[in-house]
DNA sequence: TTGTAGGCGTTATCAG
DNA sequence: CTGATAACGCCTACAA
């Protein structure tokens, strides 16, 4: 691959002018830089993004920080923020921290030896003494996506309090009264506030808490099929099942048809995060959206605002809204 | 962040004996390496991975361009080849050329820019000009995942043909005869060999190919809808249907209810993929897998392999073998 | 075993 | 408007 001097050799002209042509520098001949942008393109020639990063001390490179582009909620974000950086010139690079806290911390430092100019986190736990760790070696523009307690932190996720708040309200609309919940991690934050937004639906209906209506676990789908199986043994069989998120759905669902139960005859089932297969003509669940894609954009967006220095709030979060999208089983 | 000169000084050392101690050099003092490696840690000295790019001429980056990490197919196998990646120290760059050949091109150039050591292509068509055209400018080590007709290029792909015949002897040993092959793209090198398979394993049985049975179009589900719609009305109905992907086998599959009829008791469907939705209780679709994890992981290994110079028969064709995995639908 | 100095490909500063 | 030249942070002969 030519070099900036090889292009400079073959015009006749200096380094340096051959680099404010190819950078449309104003203080540059007109007739000089058509030649040289014509010789340079003519050679084949490449700026070396590497040099360029060097001096600038920018790469036009971001990390994306992800616990599994397996999980269906991620390849959308990822798309959300690749599409937004490469209309920006930046690239992104992958990275899977496979839900371990060390994976993190590890991609963490390579991203910052790689001179990244930001990172987005989807972050693996709640726990965050490891990022700091990193951060404190050079701190990086950075955006979180989903709440996390982290000083002067931007994060973007969307209202899981009112997402889950909407889709009780919507059971409650349709007659139910008795309606469990199927959590998932109990210390996740995402999964406390889907419990308080449930909560605060009943509340506000006058509805009380039943405590044997609230099952926790984990995210997966064995989990919300063996507490869906726990919850339709209590005395009063609930009607209706909000699950937090549509893994956990799913396994209801699969609980409820043993059961010999009809859905949404004898339950519905309200699910949480609208993933791919939610939609398929098998399974049309009835769930709360999140905005995926727009949140891996504005993901990308906030940071570049940071990394371009004009965002001076940086401890902000960014709260988009759910929706609720009505299918077959409720 | 603290440079190498900044460890030299406080520990009273030249750079280079920094750097040598750093990179475990055999020629220094035990001691003076021990040393440094301390003050460097306790400084927090992360080496600046974009200088050392430029003077080792490597990166420890490669390119993962494939068309859209959205569809269900590319997840695991990007999964695959960052897993291998970084267990080898490398990063890898997202690009998602959204099935576009012009957004491939402009891909290519980036990464070249940014100087990746090498480059996995997902391609986006079945046409190459504008890969070869980048590639003139200064070829680097390349793998595609699937098959293509490029010359002097590495390709890793599960072997489409003995996969499609698989499913149809399959379907034939549980007693079909009237088969029906619902395809995607005509032009696709995946869908004409899997056609292909479809009719070694008719003939190999001595049952004749009816041109009515056999549908093109595009991989999505909707045309898997249309298609199977009107193969549903041919004199012959068929009693068996091979798709070839998942997304037309589902399609199918709603096709078929939609005319009421039972699967699989009237009509069998396989499809082909294993995308994850396959194996959700409520579809429990028969279909042939792809190892697609094993095939980024092997794609990057053997990208790897080039990058170290230690392959030398560039021109080679990986075959990975297919997989039928038998379920509700057949 | 260690230090000196040149170079990797660019950009940017300072004279001319 | 253009040409030298010094960085950027690191590695690696070549000397010492």
């Amino acid at each position: 691959m030519p070099t900036i001097k090889d292009v400079a050799k073959k015009a006749g002209v200096s380094y340096a002018t051959v680099s404010r042509a190819l950078n449309n520098h104003p203080e540059i001949n007109e007739e000089t830089r058509k030649k040289i942008v014509k010789i340079s393109s003519e050679m084949g020639y490449q700026p070396n993004a590497i040099a360029q990063g060097l001096v600038k001390k920018e790469t036009k490179t971001i990390g994306l920080l992800i616990p599994d582009i397996t999980n269906p909620f991620f390849p959308e974000v990822a798309r959300g923020v690749e599409d937004a950086a490469n209309m920006e010139g930046y690239s992104v690079f992958l990275c899977n921290t496979n839900w371990s806290e060390e994976q993190e911390e590890r991609y963490l430092e390579v991203l910052m030896q790689k001179q990244v100019d930001g990172i987005i986190i989807g972050p693996s736990s709640e726990r965050t003494g490891h990022i700091k760790k990193v951060f404190h070696l050079g701190i990086k523009p950075a955006v979180f996506i989903s709440r996390i307690d982290y000083p002067n932190s931007t994060s973007i996720l969307i209202d899981n309090i009112s997402g889950a708040r909407i889709a009780v309200e919507y059971l409650i609309s349709k007659g139910h009264k008795k309606i469990a919940f199927i959590g998932g991690l109990k210390d996740a934050f995402s999964n406390q506030d889907r419990l308080l937004g449930y909560k605060n639906a009943l509340e506000m209906n006058g509805i009380p808490i039943n405590q044997d209506y609230i099952l926790n676990g984990d995210f997966k789908r064995e989990s919300g099929h063996q507490a869906t199986q726990k919850v339709l043994q209590v005395n009063l069989r609930p009607t209706a099942i909000f699950a937090a998120n549509d893994m956990l759905a799913l396994g209801a669902i699969q609980a409820i048809k043993e059961e010999g139960l009809v859905i949404p005859g004898d339950i519905s089932v309200v699910g949480f995060d609208d993933i791919g297969f939610a939609a398929l003509p098998e399974i049309q669940l009835t769930t709360i959206a999140q905005p995926k894609y727009d949140m891996g954009r504005l993901a990308f967006l906030t940071l570049l605002d940071q990394i371009k220095g004009g965002d001076s709030v940086i401890n902000k979060r960014i709260l988009l809204n759910p929706e609720l999208i009505i299918r077959k089983t409720s």
